[in-house]
RNA sequence: GCCCCCAUCGUCUAGAGGCCUAGGACACGACCCUUUCAAGGUUGAGAUCAGGGGUUCGAAUCCCCUUGGGGGCACCA
């Protein structure tokens, strides 16, 4: 039995009994109410999740550590690896309370910019894991930075959230409501209060304590310490200070920011449900904080653990950007007498010389993805696949499957680079998967930008789309390649460069005649019936008699009828574009020949 | 400089000591289908699992070192 310790399908969790029965589903396997295990037939199919290396690096740190042999750990939840890990643990000592909380995740976006694609993996992963758990996804604005942050972006982000299918329980953004939830408000400019406030409480247990160096004074440090190859760090010149110290620096005029005592020389650990067990000194971590500027406004690694603290926030997963920060964070907990959520640092999006993804590099904004026309469905179905994946061959998967495949600890730990090639052939992947009806509402406004952007004359209409839509649909890879693909049905004439309309094999006389037979011939069926499988039979007739290649025909035809080499099926193509408007265009093809070949 | 994290085809990944002669997908090549372009099908090339040491009968997998990469160290978020 101990032997098999890593492999045993993990005892069943009151989180995960949606897990429970879906793998039961999946495998057949059975365990009775009892939770006796059942007998174990295909190792091999069970889901990784059982086998996860961050879940088996906690095992062996509880069994090995202090040279205690602890009793075999229970396996985290094993989707949610939120277990109750306060009593696997034994005797061994907690680095900090746990507690047995609802699922309580967060985004905290700051309305400082478009949304990022970056923020909406993040956002993403908490909805999936919140969703996945029965968890209440939050949404929080961090909106302190009042010079960058404006409503625009604001309003960009939750649309742009919104638009990726994920709807928050608590936060702004929900129905007509300004905002929903009982631990608001959701606005850290609307909390500013509760900072002062917590900063003040710790500045009276002297956790804290007003610091007097200005930013000039400081700077002149930092640039002392990188000349000397020092790391930089707060001297804590004012740690100490008497009251009347204090006085004299008042009346200089210096307005004091709150600094956060760091505690020197201790070791700051947590178990990352994605990375496994992490172990930072505090003294690596640059000296005391400072948590209030001196206009008295508060500072990120501040807001962000009041908040989450008065969220009641049980797991913060956010990106890796945030590991070294953890510690300061978990102390700030501590501080403020509030438990320590769970931590999961997720691996960063990289740009293609695999540094952190940044707009000067590659595009970040999810509006411009969208503007060029991916679907949500893909952009998220690609995120999720950004550090994730199922553990199987399923690559097309909906959020519907995300949520229910989802688990926290089988994301991947090293950072990945963002590929549009995939992208764009999950888009089309999904673009296929649309019904009439989807595609047609989609494709709508890129007609409408094709139009505005002068590139088609008119609109066509619904009925027009539905006809197109068969032959449009499996040659998408973006919404908006649909102007390239059929905007010369909805522009009055079209003017291909003669030498464009002569097929590579044949010349221009030849090209000619090529043309005009054709063109009677397809008067001549038009005449009685227009459809493509009218339409062919007597070209192919037409080509067999004169020897011609049907590939050679058919391009000169193509161009003429459409200004362009790649087009859907001809066929199809010239029906959609009607009777007279395709003899309108052969003849005025053959005519630029024409004229061609007489000043040549 | 200091601290932390990471390391499997070009890219995203599978892998949990023997199912690995390392699997899949994107991209790339060839072929089939074909009026072009797609889509689809078949197929190929592509990874001495960063390198070196251990542990083991056996290591992509466990341990150590090295190297490389990334992130963090603000009165930014």
């Amino acid at each position: 039995m101990a032997a098999s310790t890593g492999r045993r399908r993990p005892p069943r969790s009151r989180l995960c009994g949606r897990w429970a029965s879906s793998m039961r589903r999946r495998f057949g396997l059975w365990r009775g109410i009892t939770g006796q295990r059942a007998t174990i037939r295909a190792a091999k199919r069970w889901p990784r999740r059982s086998r996860s290396s961050s879940w088996r690096r906690w095992a062996s740190s509880w069994t090995d550590r202090g040279g205690r042999h602890l009793r075999a750990p229970r396996a985290p939840c094993a989707t949610c690896a939120s277990g109750d890990r306060g009593a696997a643990r034994g005797s061994a000592p907690l680095p900090y309370t746990w507690r047995m909380t609802a699922i309580r995740v967060r985004i905290a976006p700051s309305p400082t910019g478009p949304l990022h694609l970056g923020t909406a993996r993040t956002a993403l992963f908490n909805y999936l894991f919140a969703r996945h758990t029965g968890g209440t996804f939050i949404f929080r604005l961090e909106d302190t930075d009042q010079a960058r942050s404006t409503v625009a972006f604001e309003r960009e982000i939750l649309d742009g959230l919104h638009w990726l299918g994920m709807e928050w329980d608590e936060g702004p953004g929900i129905g007509d409501e300004p905002e929903r939830g009982s631990y608001g408000p959701y606005r850290q400019m609307q909390r500013l209060g509760r900072y002062t406030e917590a900063a003040d409480r710790l500045l009276e247990q002297d956790k804290a304590y007003h610091c007097y160096c200005t930013p000039e004074e400081l700077e002149a440090e930092r640039n002392r310490q990188e000349a000397t190859h020092q790391a930089p760090r707060y001297n804590g010149r004012c740690a100490h200070l008497t009251a009347a110290e204090r006085a004299a620096l008042e009346a200089e005029g210096r307005k004091p920011v709150v600094r956060f005592r760091i505690p020197a020389n201790r070791t700051i650990a947590f178990d990352d449900i994605v990375r496994g067990h992490v172990e930072i000194d505090t003294n690596a971590l640059g000296g005391d904080l400072v948590i209030l500027r001196s206009d008295a406004t508060p500072l990120y690694h501040f807001t962000v653990v009041v908040d989450d603290a008065a969220m009641a926030i049980s797991h913060v997963i956010r990106g890796e950007d945030h590991l070294s920060n953890t510690p300061k964070h978990i102390l700030l907990f501590e501080a403020l007498g509030s438990a320590v959520p769970q931590f999961g640092h997720l691996p960063l999006i990289l740009n293609p010389d695999r540094t952190k993804m940044s707009k000067r590099k590659s595009e970040t904004a999810v509006a411009d993805y969208r503007a060029q026309g991916f679907i949500p469905e893909a952009f998220v179905n690609y995120l999720a696949l950004l550090g994730w994946s199922t553990g199987t061959e399923e690559e097309i998967l909906s959020m519907a499957e995300l949520i229910e495949r989802f688990d926290l600890s089988t994301v991947n730990k090293a950072g990945a680079v963002f590929d549009r090639e995939r992208l764009e052939w999950l888009n089309g992947q999904w673009i296929r998967r649309l019904t009439a009806d989807e595609l047609i509402d989609r494709l709508r406004p890129f007609m409408e930008a094709e139009l505005a952007a002068g590139r088609i004359d008119w609109l066509p209409s619904e009925g027009e789309m539905r006809a197109l839509l068969p032959v449009v649909q499996e040659r998408l890879p973006t919404l908006s390649a649909v102007g390239e693909l059929i905007g010369f049905l909805f522009v009055k004439e079209v003017e291909p460069e003669p030498a464009l309309i002569v097929p590579k094999r044949w010349d221009m006389p030849t090209t000619v005649a090529g043309l005009t037979a054709a063109r009677h011939t397809i008067a001549e069926v038009g005449r009685v019936s227009w459809e493509a499988d009218e339409i062919e039979p007597p070209l192919r007739r037409l080509l067999e008699d004169r020897g011609w290649k049907a590939g050679d025909l058919f391009m000169a035809i193509r161009v003429a009828v459409t200004g362009r080499t790649a087009t859907p099926p001809l066929f199809d193509t010239m029906v959609a574009l009607g009777y007279e408007r395709t003899l309108a265009r052969l003849d005025r093809a053959i005519e630029r020949l024409g004229a061609q070949a007489a000043t040549s």
